[in-house]
This record gives C-alpha cells, structure tokens and sequence, in this order.
RNA sequence: GGUACCUUGGCCGAGUGGCUAGGCAGUGGUCUGCAAAACCAUGUACGGCGGUUCGACUCCGCCAGGUACCUCCA
C-alpha cells in the first residue's frame, strides 16, 4: 500500500529505503526555534523542509506523529556574559519574566508559522515543561556510568563514552580531531576534558531561569531537552529525526550519545538535515547581524529588499531548491519566485475554465508519475514543480482550445493540481482582487469599470482611457480580460 | 589549523556517464482600439588543468575560488 521512499540519512551519507519501525505510521522529531528572538529566514528552512516531509507522508499514507519542540532555556552562551541563559539575559535587559519573554517569541514564531502555511506539528512541548523528563535522563546516563557530577554540575564524560560507542558517527568526526582543538567555555577547569559537555548545568546566582536538581539548583544542558521530550512521545526507537546542518555538530551528535548511554541504543533511524539559507553567499544568522526577520520580508522593510515578499513567495522559493542545497538569498530570486508562482495558481485556476472533449488529445499520465517519482527520491520538491510547470504548458493550450481533454484526464488533471499544489507543496492561493474585502470598494470597482467595458463597446476610446488612467493614478492596476476585467491595488 | 561540502547559461536552481530540467529575465510572435497582462516559441551552460573511458558537466587526481561545522545560532 505504501510507496517505495527514498530517504537521505545523513548517518550513512546515502539514500536509503524507508521502512517504518511501526506500519503506516511515522514518528518525527524537529528541533524547534530558540524563542529568544523573532524568526528570520533561516528559521522558515527546516520548517518548510519538515513541513513538507510531514505533508507528503501524510499524502502517501502514513499517519505522522511530528514532534517540534520549543527550545525555552537551556542553550549556554559563550560571549561576554559567560554561562548565562540566552533567554534570561535577554529578560533581565527587558525587565521582564523570562516566560513572558519566551512566551512572546513563541506566539510569534507560530503566527509566521501559520503564515508560511506552515502546519502545526502534533505536539510542540517546550524544554522548561520537561525539566523532571530531562532529571531522569542525568540520572540514567550517570547510573549508566557515562557521566560525572563536578561542582554542581553534571557533565558527559565524551572520553569513557568513546571506549564502548563510536562518537561522531553523524558528524563524520573523530575524537582525536576534536581534541586537538581547544576551546575556553565557562565551567572548563570543572570538565575532565574539553570534549565533555555539560547535560546539568549549576545556575550561577543571577541566572533567573533555574530548576532544584540531585546536583543543584540549575539547568538542563541544551542537547538533553531533545532526547528527553523525543523518548517521551516518541518512544526510545523512532523514524525520522530533522534539523539544521548546523545542529549536526555538536546538538545531534550528542543526543546520539546521550540516547546510547541513558538506553544503551540508537533512537533514530534516519537523520535528515536541511541545508542553510545564505544571503550574499553567507550564512544567515543572529550573530553575523545580516539576518532578514519573516516579518520584515512580508512588510519589506529592511534595506536589502527591494519590495516585500508574501509568504508563499518565501515558500515557493525554498520549494524549488532542494532541502539538502544551500539556497542564496538575493531579490532577484524571490522575484523570479513571485512571478513563477502567480502563473502557476494561474494555471490551476484556469483547470475550472477547460472544457472537455471526447478525446485526448494530451497526455498527462507520465507528468504525473515523473512528479511523485520525485518526491520518492529524497523529497525532490524542484523537479515535482519543474513537472507541474510543463504541465502549466498544456493547461494553457487546453484552455486555448489548441488541444482537447476528456472528462475523466480532466478530473484526474485536477486531482493532481489540487492535492500536489496545495496539500503536498502547501501552496495557498493568494486573495484575489488586491485583497480587498471591502465590498463597498469592490462595488465602486465594478461599477467604474463595467462602465469602461460599456464605453470600449461604444468605441468611446477616451472615457475608456479616462477611466483606467485616473484609476491607475490611485495605485490600481486594471487589466482587460475577453470577457470583462480584472483590477488590482498596487503597494 | 582540522573535518565536510560546494563551483551549472544574464540571475535562481535541478540532474545525469551518451537522450530538452524548470522558473525569472532577454529575444521573436499571437491576442488587443491602444496599453498592460496573458499566451506561444526560443537559449547546446556545466571553475581551471590533467587522467580513466568509445564517450564526462557527470568518475579519479591536482589547482583555484567559496561555504559550513569545529563556540551560541535553523
């Protein structure tokens, strides 16, 4: 019943046959958003790649169970106020309850989230709710022996772990590599070795965000969260784990190590990573100061855009990479996005206007096949659209009557617009009618230009002409149809 | 410095050992009172130098350039 489904894992750098440990059903796991900021581009990457995974097993078949969490605490930095929670540095600067902080960005992310059609995963638990979760996986990991408390804090001992498991089997890197860097983190005199990561960190006096502990009053390291709320819902063996390439190293790699020495086996069968978003061929990020908020991409104000952005037209334009390229951001390719976007929810929309004919004189049966087949191979979303493009091409001869369509090719052409285009891709067609929902206007607008249709009947070429040129010089674009007219309101 | 990856036509971006990716722009055309829009047609590109091969953009080596990770970031 299931379809043959190629996946990249990225623990053997191939693509592999997914087989689902439970039949028809899939368990997935994102690392969320850090909710210390509003979310910017690169945020909108692995949701719309997970989204699209999400969407497409779910399409096949399957009954997903997708899991995001909401990084609330936990992440150390490592800049001039050492050791400190990101979230409750932020608030102390705000004055305001680090939940309240979280909170906001939260609601936040989800409204950008909504807005990108983005759906919402199963559940979305945070870090701060699964503080008792993350205890229990400290204690097993330190009854397992792979782990050693050092004033207060708990540390993961990389070194004795090496010895019965392989560490950086997902990131391709190796223990003496790793060694020969040093570094200068908080807490390293504590550390039997640099490699070590702390998985309980004691909260120094000013750090708001803290939990009582065995150890002390502190804080989960950041790379527990995940396998202590993936364990939870997912159970101790699950199918798909997703994030950045970024959080390959060291996030993944040691969340493999933490669910091999608290379980003592692997939880994840396949690793997928989705590829960064560059502007100006560089990364974007918070730290580099080159980063474009969602929202300042749909109001477009923010010096490097040239003109705002819809939120299909972000997620068109990451649709048509691959999750697993990097994608550079620049103005000219969202406007190509833009433009090829509108003439593909065109052409689905002129699907309705075709008229059916006996025969067939198109052949839209291998379109199709080409289109699934490339979601098959490793979610290959950029040759589904380039298949769904020529088919744009018979559409339009279809509906220029250059060619003819029976009713039953007719209905499967539509069934295969309509779930590939909005269920699969998540595309969303945008308001007709410059979105206007006043009806006042909209009245007005017909009332002016049945007038001009009226006029150019009559040959009155310049109340014709009046009419679209003061309505132009009010901001609205008129166009003519065959049959009547088209207007909308220009930013 | 270590590790990995990338380099495709004006721009973005797929892909393959020999067969048109696709989008945008450009050009030509159709339609239209005009205009806009729309539609149709059109582009033999794969960083450099060697090698393997009947044949390489696709495999191997070297060089150049770039990016990411190694420390918080998707």
């Amino acid at each position: 019943m299931f379809k043959d489904l190629l996946i990249y894992n990225t623990v053997s750098k191939k693509k592999e046959l997914f087989k689902p440990i439970v039949e028809g059903k899939v368990g997935l796991y994102v690392c969320g958003p850090t909710v210390y900021g509003h979310a910017h581009l690169g945020h909108s990457r692995p949701a719309i790649t997970f989204d699209l995974v999400n969407r497409y097993l779910t399409h096949i078949g399957y009954q997903v169970r997708y899991v995001r969490n909401i990084t609330d605490v936990g992440h150390l930095v490592n800049d001039a106020d050492e050791g400190e929670d990101k979230i409750g540095k932020l608030a102390k600067l705000n004055a305001l309850e680090p939940m309240e902080v979280a909170q906001m960005y939260t609601n936040s992310y989800r409204r950008n989230m909504a807005q990108l059609n983005v759906l919402p995963p199963s559940i979305e638990p945070t870090a701060t709710g699964h503080i008792i979760e993350q205890i229990e996986v400290v204690k097993k990991i330190l009854d397992a022996g792979y782990a050693y408390e050092s004033e207060g804090s708990v540390y993961f001992d990389v070194q004795k772990y090496a010895t019965d498991y392989e560490y950086g089997k997902l990131s391709g890197r190796k223990i003496e590599d790793l060694q020969a860097n040093t570094r200068s983190l908080d807490g390293q005199d504590e550390k039997n070795s640099s490699l070590d990561f702390a998985i309980w960190k004691k909260a120094a006096p000013e750090h708001i965000m803290r939990w009582p502990s065995p150890w002390s009053d502190g804080f989960p390291g950041w790379h527990t969260e995940c396998i202590a709320m993936s364990t939870k819902y997912l159970g101790e063996k699950f199918d798909i784990h997703g994030g950045g390439m970024d959080l390959m190293f060291p996030h993944h790699e040691a969340e493999v190590a933490q669910s091999c020495a608290a379980l003592g086996h692997e939880s994840v069968n396949y690793w997928m990573h989705n590829n960064m978003i560059t502007i100006n061929g560089q990364k974007m990020g918070k730290s580099l100061g080159n980063f474009i908020t969602l929202d300042q991409f749909f109001d477009g104000e923010h010096e490097y855009l040239d003109q705002p952005y819809s939120p299909m037209t972000i997620r068109f334009f990451m649709l048509q990479a691959h999750y697993r390229s990097t994608l550079d951001f620049s103005n000219e390719a969202l406007q190509a996005a833009e433009k090829g976007l509108d003439r593909l929810l065109k052409a689905v929309d002129t699907i309705g206007k075709i008229k059916t004919a006996k025969e067939s004189t198109v052949s839209i049966n291998e379109m199709i096949e080409k289109a699934y087949a490339a979601m098959d191979d490793d979610f290959n979303s950029p040759i589904a659209i380039s298949q769904l493009f020529d088919g744009v091409r018979i559409i339009n001869s279809l509906a220029d009557e250059k060619e003819s369509i029976n009713g039953s090719d007719l209905a499967k052409l539509n069934k295969f617009y309509q779930e590939f285009v909005f269920d699969i891709l998540g595309l969303q067609n945008v308001e007709a009618n410059g979105g206007a929902d006043d009806s006042k206007l909209n009245e007005v607008m017909d009332l002016l230009l049945t007038l001009r249709v009226e006029a150019k009947a009559n040959k009155d070429w310049a109340t014709a002409d009046k009419i679209r040129n003061e309505l132009t010089k009010f901001g609205f674009e008129i166009k003519d149809l065959k049959d009547g007219f088209e207007w909308k309101i220009n930013d």
